[in-house]
DNA sequence: TATATTTGCGTGGGCGCACACGAAAAATCA
DNA sequence: TGATTTTTCGTGTGCGCCCACGCAAATATA
């Protein structure tokens, strides 16, 4: 592994001087600049982060805005954990993690957490941009005092974000449309369910049903599929009527497709009147989803790796931060397919993290 | 963070006091070790992996040993770039990694390999068990000399390995059962076909096959299965012959199940007979499994994350040489189930890899 | 030419830990 | 008791990089 000293030797210059190119720092002549980047190349160097991050030490902090999550919304504890998980990884190299959540309904909680987030002075930001108008002006703060920032889960365009990591959420969709086909019986009644709740303008959710529809579409099947808005999944004597209602009118109903991570509380609805006839797709790896996916309520779950999401994003920015990488644009992680008996296989990263969690 | 100088203060001994009952190094009073001790636990101290790495430097050699690979037989690739993406992760950690390789169909090869492997004198090891006598012997002369190992996507038991990364084969074997009963007409037949050029005392395949069959006896489902063992792969005039003879005594089949990474060398067979009528359920994402993935040739493949195999290989043993932090015994990765639509998201991790390999 | 200012660059201390060396203290022996 | 061995422990150097300090050379000003 060759060194700074190495390159100073062979430019004939101080150790000084190439810590100054390598940094940009100024202060040094072209002749010379010139002369030690060539050097520099030719070697191939890189700065050994493990070396640099002793000396730095704590030079950094990586801010975090990200929902906060709760037994029954659930989704979020997974890149919760997968921070948490990364800041082990990389508080040795003298990387500063601080988290701040919101409240994932209320655009003003959203605005508000990343002003507290910003008096912290982070070297950096990843965050989910739930709302767009807000993320409008919190994106311009953040041009403007020239923090880098990563879109966690949401992909959002027209931005300077350093990166997007998550799910190409058209393709989950398409591939939900895939399984829903697979052995379906031919004119079988689709119905496509979306709770109001769910909102922010978190665009996945739409992309998702697009992918849906366009599986059949372009495959040329002839499905009745009926998409069903319901108000609110917190008022589920509403919610249940609703469905019972839908359940009556559509007799040859037999695929349901809930394209939220909340798939576990609209089955919740369903618990009067049956769901044991139907062919369920559902989003996400939450406890409940997995409960509802190993009773063989649900077909298939697609996940989109939340813990890995978490993990990358820290790691990337971490790359990025001490080894100046700058990471591809959109990050995708996989779209995994989750049935009764590869689902326990599924998360052993976060699962064995956990673990390490609990021994404390 | 707590450092070893503060510790020493409070013990009011010096640092390297500290250092040798950090390291059990000797040389201490038991007095003066249990007060050190104490407060070093009352802190919760934990070595700063950063610091000491640098001090370290080099002192760990992992050596690794899986079979070399070619494009016909690809899937020990994967593992193979997983490792190098590891190592450069890991080389700054003052962790260095040497790789041997070996022809997987000769158990002198295999043994040979080790040996050369041994005279470098690693400080750990990481290798695929592929053959069970010589792996005896292996173990024996690991296990004389205290060198840790660690067992890479072949289990087997009633060693002393650190621990066994791979899948879960039966319960791989078993979904592909699942899979390929979903949407099957009843009363199909079924054919696994086994090359038996793939041996080794590999027993992934058996195992895969076993869970296969149980799938489908646990569901009472009357289908009508056939092994069928094919001598070689690379004769493949016998082999085509084998198939015609087959497919015309068998009018209703209608799934091909093929449990081993070289799915396509199989399928290559079938080019005069045809196989667009068969669903064909296959293992491992090699380059050329994917193409015929991409093409519906292959309605599914199990993938066993081989890229992450091979990283997560180096980063566990990592951390045990460095952290001492013990694995977990089984270290199952996820069972992907890969269709067309979601297979150029499957392996991110790896493409990214190979995308920094060829900018340079 | 003498003085002031800028620019370019070398030097040294420090980040936290590992480990060799040797000194002081304690234990053993003659 | 004095000499010798053993045990116990403090000191110092280095790992590779970062960066503040300050000197020398180059340039500008009087």
């Amino acid at each position: 592994m060759i060194r700074i000293k190495d390159i100073a030797q062979e430019a004939q210059v101080s150790e000084g001087t190439v810590d100054r190119v390598l940094h940009n720092r100024g202060g040094v002549s072209k002749k010379t600049e010139a002369k030690v980047k060539k050097i520099l190349e030719r070697h191939n160097y890189s700065i050994n982060p493990v070396a640099s991050a002793l000396a730095l030490k704590n030079k950094h902090t990586i801010a975090v805005l990200i929902p906060e999550h709760n037994d029954t919304d659930a989704f979020w504890k997974s890149p919760y954990l997968g921070i948490l998980k990364a800041i082990e990884d990389v508080k040795s190299l003298g990387i500063h993690v601080q988290c701040f959540t919101f409240n994932q309904y209320q655009p003003s909680s959203y605005f508000e957490s990343f002003q507290v987030l910003l008096e912290s002075q982070p070297t950096a930001v990843i965050f989910a941009p739930m709302f767009l108008e807000e993320t409008k002006k919190i994106v311009q703060q953040l041009d403007t005092v020239q923090i880098p920032y990563i879109f966690l889960n949401i992909d959002i365009e027209g931005f300077n974000n350093l990166a997007y990591i998550g799910q190409d959420s058209y393709t989950s969709g398409y591939i939900a449309g895939k399984l829903m086909h697979m052995g379906l019986a031919p004119k079988s009644d689709i119905l496509i369910i979306q709770a109001r709740d769910y909102i922010g303008d978190n665009n996945a959710i739409a992309k998702r049903i697009q992918g849906f529809h366009d599986y059949f579409k372009q495959h040329h099947i002839n499905a009745g599929i009926t998409p069903l808005k319901i108000e609110s999944l917190n008022d589920s004597n509403q919610t249940k009527a609703q469905l019972n209602h839908i359940l009556n009118t559509m007799p040859a109903l037999a695929g349901i497709f809930i394209p939220s991570s909340r798939t576990s509380a609209v089955i919740d609805c369903f618990q009067e009147s049956g769901y044991e006839n139907f062919k369920i797709i559902g989003f996400d790896n939450t406890p409940q989803n997995m409960t509802y996916l190993k009773q063989d309520a649900v077909s298939f779950l697609i996940s989109q790796k939340p813990f890995e999401q978490g993990y990358e994003a820290i790691r990337i920015m971490t790359d990025f931060l001490i080894k100046g990488k700058t990471p591809n644009e959109k990050i995708y992680l996989p779209i995994d397919i989750l049935i009764k008996e590869n689902v326990m296989y599924n998360d052993m990263n976060q699962a064995m993290y956990e673990g390490t969690l609990t021994n404390e």
